[in-house]
DNA sequence: GTCTATATGTTGATAGAC
DNA sequence: GTCTATCAACATATAGAC
């Protein structure tokens, strides 16, 4: 499978979606502040200043990046199952979404996460980021509050705990590896809500 | 509390020890391949080749970070409450024991768990790391085997989603704050082995 | 323990040709 | 859609004075 365009001939010539997968690989490879526009040019196999025909600025290719991360989680709240049911259900829901988006969206979330609000831009992606996991937090209060979850441990930490174990699977999970993606979330589910205990 | 060395009067004069503190938080901030020497030396209110007194190089910096991680967390697994008893108790004691190192040396675990590896000392620092990892993992697999720890999740998956859970604490907990260490370990603790519910 | 001056290479981005 | 040439700023590190 080429990175090529429908070009008839000749080089490649890239479009911006192929651009922005390169960089993102470069991004979490090296951080994104430490990441050349040189070193993109050089995996791209064109010159550097061939790479400011499809984007505008580097930063440019990060924020196109971290739309394509929160965007993605941000839609799972959008979902009838987020909020419709339960508390306890649609957190649950809320979870596989988030598992399935962290899969599906590998390299980009794994971008967003790894931000540390060093830009304005930046700083706006992790508000949103915020957001969201606020929205997670009340769901978890709501549901200690239907006496469906132990309510011995603060909401807000219980999320943030809940986020730690799950967005840590950008660390060592790939997709096409021994375990698949529905597994996974199944795993991941039942070890957060019943314990590792026998 | 000053930043100087014993020196009667004078600037400031900083130690090793120091200028590796002050160097660790701005590789936190902006990633090590993207912390420049000349940013050290303006938070440090030296020139660049002041640095240079102290500490051969830039990696210098990073390997001595990065051993005052992977000490404390190698230490852990010296200490005989790991390694007598049952092999949950074992466990839990680690795992309690890894908490305290991360808050105690909190920008040095940090650090290293953004590593990547590109540099030959960065893969060496990942292997002492992978080390660590592999003996929680046997130690889950005979907890497992004893009938402690349920089965259907494989140990290795169950050892990355529990320091996946206790290692994101670097992202939020901030000593001084609310939530003290040891009730940090609780909760992180009771959240693994008995999950959420209720 | 710090300084200035310097060497040598790389950075993000632009101008303008093809 | 890509190229070469160019820019000012900045990179790590060293030499040698104080």
């Amino acid at each position: 499978m080429s990175t090529a365009t429908g070009s008839k001939r000749g080089r490649p010539g890239y479009d911006q979606e192929t651009v922005l997968r390169i960089a993102v690989e470069a991004f979490n490879q090296h951080g994104y502040e430490a990441t050349s526009m040189g070193l993109l040019a050089e995996r791209l196999g064109v010159s550097k200043s061939a790479i400011y025909h499809h984007v505008d600025s580097k930063e440019a290719l990060l924020e196109l990046a971290l739309d394509q991360a929160l965007g993605g989680l941000e839609a799972i709240l959008s979902e009838p199952g987020a909020s419709s049911g339960a508390p306890e259900g649609r957190l649950e829901y809320v979870l596989r979404g988030t598992v399935a988006v962290l899969v599906d969206r590998l390299p980009y979330v794994t971008l967003l996460l790894r931000l540390r609000g060093n830009t304005a831009m930046e700083r706006g992606a992790l508000r949103r980021r915020r957001d969201f996991d606020k929205e997670i937090a009340a769901l978890v209060a709501a549901a200690q509050a239907d006496g469906a979850l132990r309510s011995d441990v603060d909401a807000r930490t219980a999320e943030r705990l809940l986020f730690g174990t799950i967005n840590s699977i950008v660390e060592w999970y790939r997709p096409g590896g021994p375990l698949t993606a529905a597994e996974l979330a199944d795993q991941i589910i039942s070890m957060v809500f019943d314990g590792l205990r026998s």
